[in-house]
DNA sequence: CCTTGACCTTCCAGTGACTGGAAGGTGTAC
DNA sequence: GTACACCTTCCAGTCACTGGAAGGTCAAGG
C-alpha cells in the first residue's frame, strides 16, 4: 500500500509519517521500482500505535521506547502503563496551573475594566497593573 | 546599569533579554566605552510589563504590539484588557482539552491495569487497547 | 501527443520562546 | 598572577511537526 493509504487508515498526514521515518519510529519502507514507499499491514499496526499514544499526549521518546522493546519481542505494556499514568499526573498538574492562571487573568481583566482605558502614564492603567504583576 | 542588575529587577535572564533585544522586544541600549549593555529605569519598566505580561501567558507578538502602542504614545490599555480576555477564554478551552485528556488516559491505565501486563500479542494488552484508542 | 491532476520524491526552512555552550574580553580582589 | 564573576558574540538545539520548492510518475481525457 502507498503512503496515502496508510495517511488514510490511521489519519497521520504523509508529511508526518516521513518523518516518523526520519527520525527512526518507523521503519524505512520497501519501495517500489518507481521509488513510491510502499507499506504493509505490519507498517499500519505499527503506526496505529504511535498514533494512539500521541493522540494520549506521550511524547516520540517515549513512543520510541515503547516501539523498541516491542521490536526486541518484549511486552512494552508494564513500561506503556507506567507512561500513561505518569502523563496523567502530569496533566492533571498541568490543569491546576492553568486554572490559577486563569483566575489571575479573570481578575486582572475585571480589575482592569474599572481603569480609565486611555491614561498612558498614571498607576491607574492596565499597563500598569501586569507591570506589578511581573514581581509576584 | 548592567544586565545582571536588570535580571535581578525584572526576573528575567539575561540570556532572555539579549534574546528579547534581537527580536526587537526592547531597543538596543546604550553600551558602556568596554561594550557592556547600559540600561536605564524606563528599560526596566518596559521589561517589567513585558515580564508580567509573559507570566500572564501572552505571546511575544501580542506584547510586541502593545509595546509598540506604547511607543507611539497610544494607550496599549484597551487592546491589553482585550488580550487578556481573550487568553482567558483560551485557557478555559484548553482546560477542557487537558480534563477530557486526563480522563481517558485514566479510564485506559484502568483498564490497561486489568489486562496480563507481558501478553504481546493478543487483544488483551495495552498496546492493542492505545492502538484502538486511536481510531476515535 | 499534450495536458491536467493526483499522486509521489527529496531537501530546506520555519514555528515559539527560549536555552546551552563555545570562545573570548574585562574588572577586581586576594 | 591568578581566580572568579562578569560581559560579549554567534551557533545550535529544543519539540513535533508543517510549508513550500522543485521535480518525477501515472492514468484519463481531448
Amino acid at each position: 500500500m502507498k503512503i496515502q493509504e496508510l495517511t488514510k487508515s490511521t489519519g497521520i498526514s504523509a508529511k508526518t509519517i516521513r518523518y516518523y521515518e526520519g527520525i527512526g519510529i518507523l521503519p524505512a519502507p520497501a519501495r517500489t521500482e518507481n521509488n513510491y514507499r510502499r507499506y504493509t499491514e505490519q507498517d499500519v499496526e505499527r503506526l496505529r500505535l504511535v498514533a494512539g499514544a500521541r493522540r494520549l499526549d506521550l511524547s516520540l521518546d517515549d513512543i520510541q521506547e515503547i516501539i523498541a522493546l516491542r521490536d526486541r519481542r518484549e511486552a512494552p505494556c508494564r513500561v506503556l502503563l507506567e507512561r500513561l499514568e505518569h502523563k496523567a499526573d502530569e496533566i492533571a498538574e498541568r490543569i491546576l496551573e492553568l486554572k490559577r492562571l486563569e483566575h489571575e487573568l479573570r481578575e486582572l481583566y475585571a480589575l482592569g475594566s474599572t481603569f480609565p482605558v486611555d491614561d498612558v502614564e498614571g498607576k491607574h492603567c492596565v499597563c500598569h497593573l501586569v507591570s506589578e504583576h511581573a514581581k509576584e
